[in-house]
DNA sequence: ATGGCGACCCTCGGTCGA
């Protein structure tokens, strides 16, 4: 079973491209963020077309929105984090039947928290505080589950291109650093660090600066998963090849197999 | 050569992303 991450940084304008990566890696479960388009426009028949029947959706206008798509049914479906009052569509869960039993999926667009100082940096404190809660308590009732999505956080200096000329920058802070540690102590573990990788292996490049073309990127989308499914994990791997094409995605897809 | 993007909308300039 292959489940993928992969902000797509508008589903209405990415459509095509995301088609396209999905025929040649029909994945099981396609989890998105950034849709950037609410439920209403959601393209529920090219992605029935593709094989995707059962979506979970949590879409926003402009910005966020979240998505689960799967090719079996998802059930017990959540929107955003239970306890924590939000304005943006930022999580979606569902439980999902895979090989070995059934499966807790939580997808995440976590907040981009702007720089260290400002509002935005606050809301993406008390954000991830609350996710943290949130996921403590879906760990009690999901012992197999998978946190996954857009984290906007490189957990280590191995996971920037410039750890110390960004070092205490957004995505860098030891204050984000020490919210990804404690989603760790949950019992949740890198499923990308379980296996050899490249140097310098990321996840998303700016747009400017050929930032893609010199390897100047980030580590920021990752896939946790719980401890009960540790030990099922055969591979996860980012794919480099759709942010090579023709106005793609700034994010590169993650995918983890079972 | 030191700047080089892209998507969105109360849309052609400001906001946001990371």
């Amino acid at each position: 079973m292959k489940i993928t991450t992969w902000n797509i940084n508008s589903l209405a304008a990415r459509l095509q491209h995301m088609l396209d990566w999905v025929a040649a890696n029909p994945v099981d479960v396609l989890c998105l963020q950034e849709l950037k388009l609410t439920e209403d426009k959601f393209p529920l028949l090219e992605l029935h077309a593709a094989g995707y029947t059962h979506c979970a959706v949590f879409g926003q206008k402009t910005y966020n929105g979240v998505a689960i798509l799967s090719r079996t049914p998802v059930r017990d479906v959540a929107k955003n984090i239970a306890g924590f009052a939000d304005e943006h569509s930022r999580v979606i869960a569902a439980t999902i039947d895979g090989p070995q039993g059934e499966l807790r999926v939580v997808n995440g667009y976590f907040v981009n928290g702007q720089a260290p100082g400002t509002e935005k940096f606050a809301y993406k404190m008390n954000w991830l505080g609350g996710l943290n809660a949130y996921l403590c308590d879906e760990l009690r009732r999901h012992e197999r589950l998978v946190l996954l999505g857009d984290f906007n956080i490189a957990p280590e200096d191995r996971d920037s291109y410039d750890p110390d000329g960004l070092r205490d920058t957004i995505h860098h802070t030891k204050e984000e650093r020490e919210h990804f540690r404690k989603l760790l102590e949950l019992g949740l573990c890198d499923g990308f660090r379980l296996f050899e990788q490249p140097e310098k292996s990321f996840s998303w490049w700016d747009y400017r600066m050929l930032g893609y073309q010199k390897n100047r990127g980030l580590r920021i989308d990752h896939i946790l998963v719980s401890e009960a499914l540790r030990a099922h994990v055969k591979s996860c791997a980012i794919d480099r090849a759709p942010r090579k094409w023709k106005q793609p995605s700034d994010h590169a897809p993650v995918t983890i197999e079972f």
